[in-house]
DNA sequence: TAACTGGGCGCC
DNA sequence: AGGGCGCCCAGTTA
């Protein structure tokens, strides 16, 4: 018997907010069927606690469509995961989730055009040729039209806002949070009988008839693939439809749900309404504030769903379908991670806080007290502000022949008189500061951290100026810090541990001073490879000397960490992948003389000859934070794509780059070869992975400039970038998958680019550290077997920290040391 | 008031 | 013509 076709269907949620770790729910679960139809159905939030007022019934038919569908399609599955995990935990439901089944539109977009939007409205352009912005428009002007009646005839609801505790991620702009909001103001309004407060529905057919106006079609730029917005799941154009079978649709139900409340209202038991008002109940269920939520999400799964079968066609004809099948890994990795979760120290915290308010406040009385002749009262928290603008450089005004003085010209005449007849004036200020370079956009003089150390450099000791400019610098960084601090304090929760204390169900408690984080991970953040990470990120921790906040993270009373980073993965890809001799020599044998494994070495042995013939491997002590520590600087200066210019100036050696490259000669040519063929195809591709295609690697779009070409140093980056978090990927779902078997006591917590942390059960014992040994062995070893599979050896080193993510002791290894014991292991 | 831009800075 | 991010504050504009 012929097998029925594949059940391939799309879901959506709308909810109230993206922090569902603070309690953001789904409301709104849509569902795209393949005959262009939707399954949907939507639950009531309560607007004075923004709780969604679920349906158990209703979960279980959920989960019985998930449980049914072959594959189900999203657009962005981590975050819809999160959603319903969250409203089926509270339901008391455990959410079966068939990360196996799951097809994601978003991961799929960034195979197809890692530099394009990923964004549902511009995939559905770029593919498929139709604009759905028209849905998001329509629900943007119905939700700010709600909250203006909301915010005066419901001052109790709790609408969306920046500092709500229960939404930290909330700038300035929130109503998307708030798109439950204009069918809870609606039926506010039927109870009450205010009809009045709908506002006139605009012009055009009500939605729930919804005409074909969808289907203009909007031309995106073209497509390097082909023309893809010509092309439907069929073959011809794929126009987005949305019509509404109602299986699990609840209009009956709001429908007899508004009758009561109506009923109520007049005090009737339902016989007696007026025909008249039964006419406004109908006509208020066809408003925009009933159904422009809905059209937009009922839009949104349909386009999924559509622009899904256009994308799946794509990726099979290009050849890349098994490294989308590998890519599908990512969103399960990211969404275990997040769950996870990084836990921090309050009470760290709270020191570190108190420590930089002193700081701080120290460096602003020397600033203001050098300054207040300047009118400088108070300084900016970041950045730089006019009042220390003028400090700093002086003022520059206009006066007009009539006596008047101003700060801009704005039209070139006075404000006072009209007179065109102005004349530019410059007055100093005390300190009077040399600007050393201006800023790119504005041309305005740069107060950035290289112009202070600029002027740290070569200001006089002891001089206003001086003490000004390194006060300031320490109100910066004191700031800064503070900054940081604030976010994590925003978005933590407070760490709950189960607590056995022999009752039946297990309750849990909070670990005194302890909180937890839950960082967003997005696997196509990036133009490149890399992944992204916010709310908050945790990617930009500092380490600076005196400011570290890695202090504040690290394992709860209980727990240790183990990190793990790829030694100098970037260095070795291109090393490798050339194949060029000497440094494949270094690397692979890192305790010969006379480079000892050490990159750095050999260039600085190719910048001064001299200086390394006279004091070899010595020289990293003897130039440590002179011409050792510059080759370092510009050695990732060259790996970031620098030019010559800034990467001699990085080397402090006219002409290092053009050396560095003629000692190198196979790395300049795979960057020549990477570069044509970026300029040829538009891409380069990271090293093909032997464990998921060994003929060809993942596609990353370069940008070009106004003027057609790709700047020089982006494709050898990208592809390098490229490689090693294509690495790192592979690494995180071997990984995960061997902690899955351990348990869910051991966790994948951090990713940093190049280095993963592990939360583990703390050892026991009198070496603790001892403990779960055998399982990092097996993490490393699983890391370092990635590099296998893209030819590259990818050593891996390992800290072990016991009290927080800044202060790690390394793990040696000895295995393979000719003096050692095999399998023996230390602490340093 | 809301939304945007610019400057600045943390990480790899 | 130095690659990739996210986030904060100051200041301006709609």
């Amino acid at each position: 018997m012929p097998r029925a076709s594949k059940n391939v269907i799309s879901l959506d949620t709308e909810t109230t907010g993206i922090d569902h770790w603070h309690g953001a729910e789904p409301f709104f679960i849509t569902f795209g069927l393949p005959d262009g139809n939707n399954e949907f159905c939507e639950w009531e939030v309560d607007p004075k606690t923004r709780r969604v007022l679920f349906d158990l019934d209703d979960l279980r038919a959920i989960q019985a469509r998930i449980d049914e569908a072959d594959e189900l399609v999203f657009q962005n599955a981590k975050f819809d995961f999160h959603a319903l995990t969250t409203i089926f935990r509270r339901a008391g439901l455990e959410l079966r989730w068939p990360w196996e089944r799951v097809r994601d539109t978003l991961l799929a977009g960034h195979l197809l055009a890692s530099n394009h939007s990923h964004d549902l409205t511009s995939m559905c352009v770029e593919y498929l040729g139709v604009n759905i912005q028209k849905h998001e428009n329509r629900l943007e002007r119905v939700v700010k039209e709600a909250a203006k009646v909301a915010r005066r005839e419901f001052p109790s609801w709790r609408l969306a806002a920046k500092g709500l505790p229960e939404m930290p991620s909330a700038k300035e702009k929130v109503w998307k949070y708030d798109s439950w909001l204009p069918r809870a103001a609606g039926r506010a309004v039927v109870a009450s009988l205010r009809f009045d407060l709908l506002p006139d529905e605009p012009v055009g057919l009500p939605a729930v008839v919804r005409a074909a106006d969808d289907h203009d079609v909007s031309i995106g730029r073209p497509s390097k693939w082909g023309n893809p917005w010509k092309v439907g799941r069929d073959g011809s154009r794929r126009e987005v439809v949305t019509k509404y079978a109602e299986t699990i649709l609840n209009t009956p139900r709001l429908l007899a749900e508004l009758h009561e409340l109506r009923d109520k209202r007049l005090g009737c038991a339902g016989n007696c309404a007026p025909d008249l008002c039964h006419g406004h109940v109908l006509r208020a269920l066809c408003h925009p504030w009933f159904t422009a939520l809905r059209d937009y999400a009922n839009a949104d799964s349909v386009a999924t769903l559509a622009l899904w079968g256009v994308q799946e066609r794509l990726l099979k004809e290009r050849g890349l379908w098994a490294i989308y099948l590998r890519c599908l890994k990512k969103p399960w990795v990211a969404a275990v991670m997040e769950r996870n979760g990084v836990t921090a120290n309050g009470s760290q915290l709270t020191r570190m806080r108190e420590q930089f308010a002193r700081e701080a406040e120290e460096a602003k009385v020397t600033c203001v007290s050098l300054a207040a002749c300047d009118g400088l009262t108070d300084l900016p928290k970041s950045g730089v502000s006019n009042a220390l603008k003028r400090a700093m450089f002086g003022r520059r005004f206009w006066r007009c022949t009539c006596g008047q003085e101003f700060d801009d010209p704005a039209d070139g005449s006075c404000p006072l008189c009209d007179s065109r007849v102005i004349s530019s004036h410059y007055e100093r200020s005390r300190l009077d500061l040399e600007p050393v370079s201006h800023t790119e956009k504005s041309g305005a003089p740069a107060v950035d951290k290289a112009a202070i150390e600029r002027w740290l450099a070569t200001l006089p000791e002891g001089s206003d100026q001086r003490r000004f400019v390194a006060a300031l610098r320490d109100w910066r960084k004191c700031c800064t810090a503070t900054n940081y601090l604030d976010g994590y304090e925003r978005f933590w929760l407070p760490l709950n541990r189960p607590c056995d204390d022999g009752a039946v169900m297990t309750r849990t408690v909070p670990v005194p001073s302890w909180f937890i984080l839950h960082p967003s991970l997005n696997p196509t953040g990036t133009d490149t490879l890399r992944w992204s990470s916010s709310n908050p990120n945790a990617q930009n921790v500092s380490k600076q000397e005196g400011f570290g906040l890695r202090f504040v993270f690290g394992p709860a009373p209980g727990r240790e960490w183990w990190s793990a980073d790829a030694q100098n993965i970037e260095l070795r890809i291109p090393a490798f992948e050339a194949n060029e001799p000497d440094l494949v020599r270094v690397f692979e044998h890192p305790d010969e003389p006379p480079y000892f494994g050490s990159y750095h070495l050999v260039v600085f042995a190719v910048l001064h000859p001299e200086k390394f013939a006279k004091h070899g491997a010595e020289s990293k002590r003897v130039y440590e934070s002179t011409w050792y520590q510059w080759t370092k600087n510009g050695n990732f200066a060259l790996i970031y794509g620098a030019q010559d210019v800034t990467a001699d100036a990085a080397y402090h050696v006219p002409g290092a780059r053009e050396m560095i490259w003629r000692r190198f000669p196979r790395i300049a040519a795979l960057s020549d070869r990477m570069l044509a063929a970026a300029e040829r195809t538009g891409v380069v591709e990271t090293i093909p992975d032997r464990s998921v295609d060994s003929k060809r690697g993942y596609p990353i779009l370069c940008t070009r400039s106004e003027r057609g070409r790709v700047l020089p140093t982006v494709p050898l980056n990208y592809h390098v970038q490229s490689t090693a978090m294509q690495w790192m990927s592979e690494a995180m779902i071997r990984c995960q998958e061997q902690l899955d078997r351990w348990g869910s006591e051991f966790k994948m917590v951090l990713q940093v680019h190049d280095e993963l942390v592990f939360d583990f059960p703390r050892g026991r014992g009198p070496e603790p550290w001892r403990t779960n040994l055998p399982k990092i062995r097996r993490l490393k070893s699983l890391m370092e077997s990635c590099g296998d599979d893209i030819g590259v050896p990818t050593p891996v080193a390992v800290e072990y920290h016991s009290e927080s993510w800044a202060e790690g002791k390394a793990w040696t290894s000895t295995v393979g040391r000719a003096n050692a014991r095999r399998n023996d292991a230390e602490i340093v």
